[in-house]
DNA sequence: TAGTGGTCTAGACCACATG
DNA sequence: ATGTGGTCTAGACCACTAG
């Protein structure tokens, strides 16, 4: 029950966390104030502030003004999760990163994909189809609708040389959005794009990306077989 | 050109946000250093730095001491994955949730897992079959092995009565570990307990925990078909 | 070696939520 | 009403690293 000082954020946080990890400090407890546990650290209130504020971050704490700072009960399994362009996802495998548009339209899409760009009936947007290899072997299908309202220039882009992954993300910084991933069978014509047979199972990722809280574009990915998203917990 | 005091941190985001949004900022751009921003504001550097580092957390910039700050060129999509607990994921679709232990046993894991789990050849291992419903339908099915060595109190928990997931929380605080998300075909025994025909894609999740480096479960969870992990970007 | 971000301090005031 | 975290300040020193 020394009190050695603590004066580096990180510090505090390792003690913290130690506190946690042993049982002192148990799920749902309510700990010292920062006040009081800037005293006992011989440190300001600032630096614990720092501390707490991380550990907050990661889940690891809840804190309330005036309720206090308790660890937190049953904390979420939390992660971060970076998705780079797809050229980068390629070349991080150490392979040579491919790109061929299949297809390009102006047209009225789909009433799922209108509603979600909040587009009016009948109202065209900008539809592609494209594939990225790695290495020559299909990577993944992307099919992807982009609301000339929100990207005007969108018209005027060469996608056949510039995949609209890499357009979108220099064009239009800043988005936000949704992601949606799940598991789908491969439908013929994806199977045939992506070499596998109709009804594997492919892992799918949607998303939908705003800018100023308007809708720029709705994709889905669909990866060939075997792909595998990792994360660090 | 005026130059409104912010004197908020969260206020010099929202600028410095605008910035690269207008193209003021350019991606790959170097922007001026804390102090003149911070006299530019007419703020104190903590402040600037506060919120520069918030969004340096997101993303957005690139710092680095004595090289600057630079807007980041082609960002990645970062989201934070929260992953809860199965009970509260399946609550929090209104549904009830049940659990049902399927399976027991003390035993030598194939090698893929007692490499996972760092186990010497032979050595055993807990291994637990599960089942968790919503409303009584299949929601997940969880095929876990738990390191004895890491937490020899698990053989004496009643994993019949408290499902596998929330009693790892609770008694192994503070994890860190590694997830893959990918997509697989049911197997067969796996599509007659998830009430779906063999072959059917499911959305997987794999996870490997430890704690304090020491591996202590790997798990497999196969959802029912139509499950999709929704995120933020 | 010099310039930049990283951190810490001691103090202050404020916003919020609880009792 | 009051205790708690949230934030801001002005100043200082440190750690890293580009040139």
């Amino acid at each position: 029950m020394t009190a050695p000082r603590l004066q580096s954020w990180t510090a505090i946080v390792e003690e913290v966390t130690r506190r946690i990890a042993s049982g002192d400090w148990a799920p749902g407890a309510l700990i010292p104030n920062e006040a009081d546990l800037a005293a006992e650290f011989g440190c300001s209130r600032t630096t614990v502030n720092r501390a707490l504020r991380d550990l907050a971050d990661k889940g690891v704490l809840d804190r309330r003004r005036k309720a206090g700072t308790r660890v937190r009960d049953l904390p979420d399994s939390r992660a971060r999760l970076d998705i780079p362009i797809v050229r980068k996802q390629v070349e991080r495998r150490g392979a040579q990163h491919g790109y061929h548009l299949l297809h390009r339209d102006h047209s009225a899409p789909p009433p799922a994909i209108a509603a979600q760009l909040e587009l009016e009936a009948g109202q065209k947007a900008l539809h592609l189809t494209s594939l990225h290899t790695a290495d020559g072997q299909p990577f993944v299908l992307e099919d992807r609708w982009i609301s000339t309202l929100a990207v005007p220039d969108a018209l005027q882009a060469d996608f056949a040389a510039c995949n609209a992954n890499e357009w979108l993300v220099q064009n239009v910084p800043l988005s936000t959005g949704e992601i949606g991933l799940s598991a789908a069978p491969a439908g013929a014509e994806e199977a045939e794009v992506l070499g596998c047979a109709p009804g594997t199972a492919l892992f799918r990722q949607d998303r939908l990306t705003r800018n100023a809280g308007m809708p720029v574009t709705a994709v889905t990915m669909l990866f060939a077989p075997g792909y595998r998203m990792r994360l660090d917990l």
